[in-house]
DNA sequence: CTGAAAGCGCTTACAG
DNA sequence: CTGAAAGCGCTTACAG
């Protein structure tokens, strides 16, 4: 294949670059006769398209980025693998990229796929420096969001009410008997991390459940921060009897320290993840948690960007999440905290 | 940034194109003073070169792909963080493509990145029809093999020891007096799984163990066919005391099976799992399992494929494989199965 | 249905 | 250090 061009191509099949380029890309004005001479040829030589020369004249790449923040996320994983699913059946090759939470990695991926020309892209912002996600939406491109979004930002998305699941999982403690609530948040700089750490403030209100800021820490949607505020809220004098952690990393790392600490789960403490992973569903007990669907939230991102693509100016989606409930939590412990 | 090129930028600055792409990329023949004006254009102007021209001449792009068999196989996701870290250390961006298990869907992106003409390739090859493969191997482009391998196809490759992890832990099973171990296989389209059953078996007469053909039963990686195959091999008249599953899924899948079934892990039944898992860590009884480096095999990756761009040919590597004993294995129970 | 020609946006010897 | 010119591999009006 190195080397080789369509003018090659064109010379065995004894036509000129221009009837070869249109058998290739099947434009209907070609005879039979050159057709099967020119498939012949590129069979013969193994041609094979150069996609940059070709996007560079045609400005289609039929390719689409997605920019995910951690592929080591189960939920961006199955998003991702379902967004790609749906690309397929709509023609388009999917490019994944991986900001690993970080705002200067996602804006290097983003530099590079406009400049690979990517027909769309679908992107989890990171917060921080938006200059680059600014200046995507005011280029042009198709772009969607999906998960979370920037506020100022006018582009298309599909996120979950990230309000009503954890409404339900703060009601459910609380009907349990739980009155001190501990919050492992999301960041602030994602929309997620605010929307869900301002549900739980509004429910644990609603509930008349206690306020105590000392309830509340603050991770990055990893495992280690989960790790790291399940110990902080369980180190508490006053320690919290239940525990909600704001993604399925940070539950993770949060299970792990429990574990670490002997506390059982769902006895002498009530934990609700987030997220539907598989892991939460092998553990013993089975996690309590807050349900989004990601393959839906990942079709659903590439059927909008799609759209946009086209032309059109879809409306944003809002996908809801539930509550599950296993086995991790239960009746509050009266008088002595563990 | 729709629009702007070189021209542009060049005419705003008070220099020629040649001058302004000196600049833009960092050639050393050029003054302060273009330097400066070319610069400042390219803010006022907010340009972005078009990777596909300068490709299209350079023919360097200075990114490579990653084409992983599965994006939601724990393994993969930390083998393509790993990759891509260690990538962007050498100046590479890394475009991550999901086989899905399917070759179609492999040789289909195959086509995608060697047409977005990416500087190399790392593969971790499907089985199957392997014409796409073979093109590539003797396309030039550089490339190499990782986790699984073709054999005809002469690529550097990182894969793991398959076979001393599974030893060890036939070994172990063999000495808390298992002797009818059940086998739940990865396909043998893939190296990894014909490597890991030949290590089985290996293992299982040399420690004398029962060589039953209904013992083994064959999946495809997935989670599914783990399941599948846990059920059938329970199901047996005279079923196995232990099970060994020979990826993280399939275990996944044989595990969700035996809660179904009610089955205690690590009493009634001894169960080994494959590949270091967070999940199978924070499973009671935790897993005990085979385990491979993921990080270091993405990381070595792309070193080999660094060093293959740079012209050498470097040796292949095999990572080492370690049995992980936890609490999932178990004295085997004499007399009745269950 | 076909070909000659121009051009997509860059880069790079070649002169100077 | 700089510019004019050619060319990377395609595609696409424009004529015919």
């Amino acid at each position: 294949m190195p080397g080789v061009t369509i003018r090659d191509v064109a010379a065995r099949a004894g036509v000129s670059p221009a009837t070869a380029s249109r058998v290739l890309s099947g434009h209907p004005a070609t005879s039979v006769l050159s057709r099967e001479r020119v498939e012949q040829a590129v069979a013969e030589l193994g041609f094979r398209p150069n996609a940059q020369a070709r996007s560079l004249r045609s400005t289609r790449t039929s390719t689409i980025g997605l920019l995910i923040s951690d592929v080591r996320n189960p939920f961006f994983a199955d998003l991702a693998h379902a967004a790609e699913q749906q690309a397929l059946e709509l023609g388009l090759i999917t490019l994944l990229a991986n900001a690993n939470e970080s705002v200067e990695q996602q804006n290097r991926y983003l530099d590079v796929l406009l400049a690979q020309r990517v027909d769309g892209l679908i992107l989890v912002p990171q917060g921080g420096d938006n200059a680059n996600v600014e200046m995507l939406a005011s280029s042009g491109l198709p772009a969607v969001f999906v998960d979370r979004v920037i506020d100022d930002i006018d582009l298309p998305s599909v996120t979950a009410d990230n309000s009503s699941g954890m409404g339900e999982a703060v009601q459910h403690l609380a009907e349990l008997g739980h009155r001190r609530i501990g919050y492992i948040s999301g960041p602030r700089s994602a929309s997620t991390g605010r929307e869900r750490f301002a549900a739980f403030q509004a429910a644990t209100l609603a509930c008349g459940l206690e306020q105590d800021p000392e309830l509340v820490v603050f991770g990055d949607f990893k495992a280690g921060s989960g790790a790291a505020g399940a110990r902080q809220l369980l180190d508490l004098a006053n320690a919290p009897t239940a525990l909600i952690a704001a993604d399925g990393l940070m539950t993770m790392g949060a299970v792990r320290v429990c574990q670490e600490l002997g506390i059982r789960i769902g006895e002498d403490l009530s934990l609700v993840g987030y997220d539907d992973i598989d892991a939460f569903a092998i553990m013993r007990p089975a996690l309590t948690l807050i349900a989004q669907d990601a393959d839906e939230m990942g079709r659903t991102a590439v059927r909008l960007l799609h759209q946009v693509i086209a032309g059109e100016k879809p409306e944003p989606v809002v996908l809801p999440t539930r509550l599950m409930v296993r086995k991790s939590t239960g009746p509050a412990k009266t008088g002595e905290n563990r």
